[in-house]
DNA sequence: TAGCTTATTGCAAAGAATTTGCAATAAGCT
DNA sequence: AGCTTATTGCAAATTCTTTGCAATAAGCTA
């Protein structure tokens, strides 16, 4: 938090409360939300938030998780991870990514691989039960 | 194709013009595509691709691709695989399956893991050079 | 601290993508 | 050939996101 803000600082963009408070909702909250949870948790007008989680973005302050049959929600970036999906619930949770057990694949028409992603789908136990 | 037709005949639905076009336009191309692409390559109005894509989809004739930063994409659904998008152009490759490595996470919270999906992006060949 | 500059906000309106309603059409029966 | 009802095409409604612009206020400087 107090990072995100100081790097913001140095970027030379300004400390508002709005920014102030997102990115308060996004450290407390446990699970990613859409941008019309943030702006109910925040208190604060849609497209401020649209702006915000999009420099955010930008600055690699936020991650965007887009979902099969969901809007894009938005999580504060940590370390490279996976995800695990409920298909019943909002639940997503983080799997750290086991480096040595993804190969980068061999494909004839790439030459680099920048980034890769890998989601789970399942049923949480607070669903199954 | 036919295959894809008797499916859809055995479970009652009606075999029309605009459904055979859509089948062979999504057997056609290599690349996957959006609706509209799909609605001028088959010369068909908008709604009409998207109901039908949403009913391949529901029979499993279609898979839907989500990269990040465009709209859907769709194509004809095969063996399960992975994809390999190019972040400066269209061009999305497959990648088989290697399911022994890529163990299935054991988390506290899941009971079940019913699907995966893994994405990588890079530059292709073609772009890079 | 007061004043200045300019990024940021909030609102309204525009735009894009998707969904819905409904009358006209045409598949696939008999 | 005729009937029933799923499917189509069009227009309109909805939903999500972006843009324009005037009002506000963050962070300078004196």
């Amino acid at each position: 938090m107090e990072k995100a803000l100081t790097h913001l600082r140095s970027k030379g963009y300004r400390i508002t409360p709005a920014r102030v408070a997102l990115l308060q909702s996004l450290t407390e909250s446990s699970t990613p939300h859409t941008i019309q949870e943030l702006a109910d948790r925040t208190d604060s007008n849609e497209t401020s938030v649209y702006r915000n989680i999009e420099l955010f973005s930008k600055e690699h302050l936020v991650e965007v998780i887009n979902l099969n049959d969901s809007l894009p929600r938005y999580a504060l970036s940590h370390q490279h991870h996976h995800h695990i999906a409920c298909t019943h619930c909002d639940f997503i949770a983080h799997i750290p990514c086991s480096g040595t057990f993804i190969p980068k694949p061999i494909h004839t028409t790439f030459d680099h691989i920048t980034s890769h992603e890998v989601t789970y789908y399942g049923i949480c136990k607070n669903c199954s039960s």
